[in-house]
DNA sequence: TCGAAGATTGTCT
DNA sequence: GACAATCTTCGAG
């Protein structure tokens, strides 16, 4: 259960994308440790992206995604929520990975009192801002390496081809119909309820 | 210096 | 289903 390597992301952003699934993410911090599987992904694929923050150019917002591959984008949104993304590519190719959901494995009741909000397990880490909620995650973790604490991402058992579902991505606005959402179908913990509502009306 | 938008979430109706 | 919360970032003036 080592960390994945840095060579692990220095590759295209689609296959990164799809083999963190089933990864773990995990963040020691003094009151302990909390770790999760990641079950939801997105890609952000350059500046020729325009739902990558990198469309508008080197800034010092995101020049983290200019950086090394294999270290933290943590970006601050609506006034009130963090996300976190793993760097891929190379430097000076700005690209990203979303981890939008994950499956609770330790620390899940420190991780209860960090989302007073949440009703039950599945609702702790479903979607990007909560998942950075329960694990602790903020803008001190923005650029850092993710191959040693406090902040890494452990090799899992892969998931396999026929458990896996890709769709479009969500909640934005710009190339939106873009396919590169990735998915463990059959997890309780994947992000979207929402949005599944609406794709299903009547049910 | 100002205004608008944003890779979201929780609450209210 | 609608909307408020809340603030950083960026581009325009």
């Amino acid at each position: 259960m080592k960390p994945l390597p840095r060579s692990f992301y220095v590759r295209d952003t689609l296959e990164v994308t799809r083999d963190v699934l089933g990864t773990l993410i995990v963040h020691d911090t003094t009151e302990g440790r909390l770790a999760g599987r990641i079950v939801e992904v997105e890609a952000y694929v350059g500046e020729e992206d325009a739902a990558c923050h990198a469309a508008a150019g080197y800034t010092s917002r995101t020049a983290p995604l200019y950086g090394p591959p294999g270290h933290a984008y943590v970006y601050f949104i609506y006034g009130m929520h963090w996300c976190v993304n793993a760097v891929t590519r190379d430097e000076g190719l700005p690209s990203a990975v979303l981890v939008r959901a994950l499956e609770p494995l330790d620390g899940i009741e420190l991780m209860r009192r960090r989302r007073p909000a949440a009703r039950w397990i599945e609702e702790l880490t479903n979607g990007p801002a909560r998942l950075c909620r329960a694990l602790g995650i903020t803008g001190e973790h923005n650029g850092l390496a993710l191959q040693r604490p406090p902040l890494l991402v452990r090799r899992g058992d892969r998931v396999p081809d026929d458990a896996v579902a890709v769709t479009a991505r969500i909640g934005i606005t710009k190339a939106a119909e873009w396919p590169l959402r990735w998915l463990v179908t059959d997890s309780p913990f994947v992000s979207g309820r929402r949005v599944r509502e609406k794709a299903r009306p009547g049910r």
